[in-house]
DNA sequence: AATATTTTTGCAAGTTTTTGCTGTTTTTGT
DNA sequence: ACAAAAACAGCAAAAACTTGCAAAAATATT
């Protein structure tokens, strides 16, 4: 093995997973940890990623100060998007809209897992094409210039010729009287026809767009099958939702 | 065997899987490794590879977070993006292939200049949408994993729905006798639905490319309307390309 | 056609780079 | 402060690279 692939290696864990161990690189790659070390001190001294004790971190992750907002509701983030990933099993086909809470469900997949997976946004489909193993399908159509996601009358249609095994939406604003809502009316186009295209829906939401709402109404949430937030299932903030039939991740 | 033919070998090895090993390439060609390394040396100071310790890489191999790609074969792709930008006039619809020339297309588009762009590249489109005035179309399907460029029926029925003014196809090896010839089987007929639907073709090439022969073939010299390269028009390494009907730029 | 010249190729000796291992020093968490 | 984990420095073996050279092949010349 080359050391350009061995670096290769590194940095996109890094890039993946914002922080990895010296020792499962070692491990993964089959090399001592010799080796590993002098790799990570290479890139780092080349400012590709940074070197800490035990591993090394991205650039972005390395302050992980509370205080700041974007931070905090990052790694919340990070953990609905762990709960989701242990929602999907060998062989599914899935839907999946955009946003930054599907961005890190899409980094998350375990290289291993065999999916196939339908979107229309940029981001969401630049993220799973690391994936080896994932078959990744965009639905083409007009692309809103700011949260780079297809829309409009094709990616519509295209998805009311898909029968698939779950779509995952992210990013919505979301109250147990009104339902999922949103505030762009073609996206809510979109999403009505990935809901109609699945069997079951999986609605990912930080706890902050928990009980708000937004101009426009998605669906109803009796069309919900599965809520993840970053909360515990028990914590009172989801009472609310406890009435519908639907589960609490 | 000839010189020639092992390094177009060691090329097409280097284009396909990204990196080589020494070792392999002396196996396979049925030569002493330091003829390998000799023709790898060579390679690598025409700037068409990147030598490593023990084998060889594409440039932007290790592409994801700046641009490692060469910096001559850059420059020489800005000059052909900037004649090609000037082909471009206001209220065209236009169709775009993948590729980095036509990433750095899409850079250059000035701010104000208002367009419809349909493409099958997610880079491409990503890059796109950074102008306001550009109306982004992606042309959906399943994704490639290396090119993150859509191929499938998807895309073909899509294009052959379309007639636009003109499309602009990069990444191609181009050849007077041969026509345009690429690789990748799939990649082959997503451009030649792409010419089907657009009333002129626009070609843009590395000198480099020029007189190279691929495995598949796109389309011959006489689909071409305009070819596009870094060399001025009246260069004799275009003697080949004068008989056909076609502009040089 | 025969000979001279240049280019290409493979080989061998010596050098550099890479890698894993050793023992030692530094850092971390309790 | 102390034990455990990690980083560091030096070393030796292996792999890869460089250089010079001579044989072989291709090309040019007479």
């Amino acid at each position: 093995m080359l050391k350009e692939e061995r670096q290769k290696y590194i940095l996109d864990q890094v890039h993946l997973h914002h922080r990895v161990l010296l020792n499962d690189l070692s491990e993964s790659l089959n090399v001592s940890i010799d080796t590993v070390r002098r790799d990570v001190k290479e890139l780092d001294s080349e400012k590709k990623l940074k070197k800490v004790h035990g591993g090394a971190t991205s650039f972005g992750f390395m302050t992980f100060t509370k205080d700041d907002g974007n931070i905090y509701l990052k790694s919340k983030k990070i953990s609905i998007a762990e709960k989701t990933v242990s929602l999907l099993t060998d062989g599914q086909v899935i839907l999946m809209s955009g946003g930054t809470t599907n961005m890190e469900v899409a980094k998350l997949i375990p290289k291993k897992l065999v999916l196939t997976v339908f979107t229309p946004s940029l981001h969401v489909a630049m993220a799973l094409l690391d994936h080896e193993n994932v078959e990744v399908i965009f639905l083409g159509g007009k692309l809103l210039h700011d949260a780079k996601f297809a829309v409009g009358g094709t990616v519509v249609n295209a998805l009311s010729q898909l029968r698939v095994d779950m779509c995952i939406l992210g990013t919505g604003y979301l109250d147990a009287e009104f339902g999922l809502t949103e505030f762009d009316w073609e996206v809510i186009q979109v999403k009505q026809a990935m809901i109609r295209a699945a069997k079951k829906t999986v609605i990912l939401t930080v706890s902050d767009k928990l009980h708000s709402v937004q101009k426009y109404k998605t669906c109803d949430m009796t069309a919900v099958h599965t809520l993840v937030t970053e909360l515990d299932p028990s914590d009172p903030l989801l009472d609310s939702f406890r009435p519908f039939d639907l589960v609490l991740v």
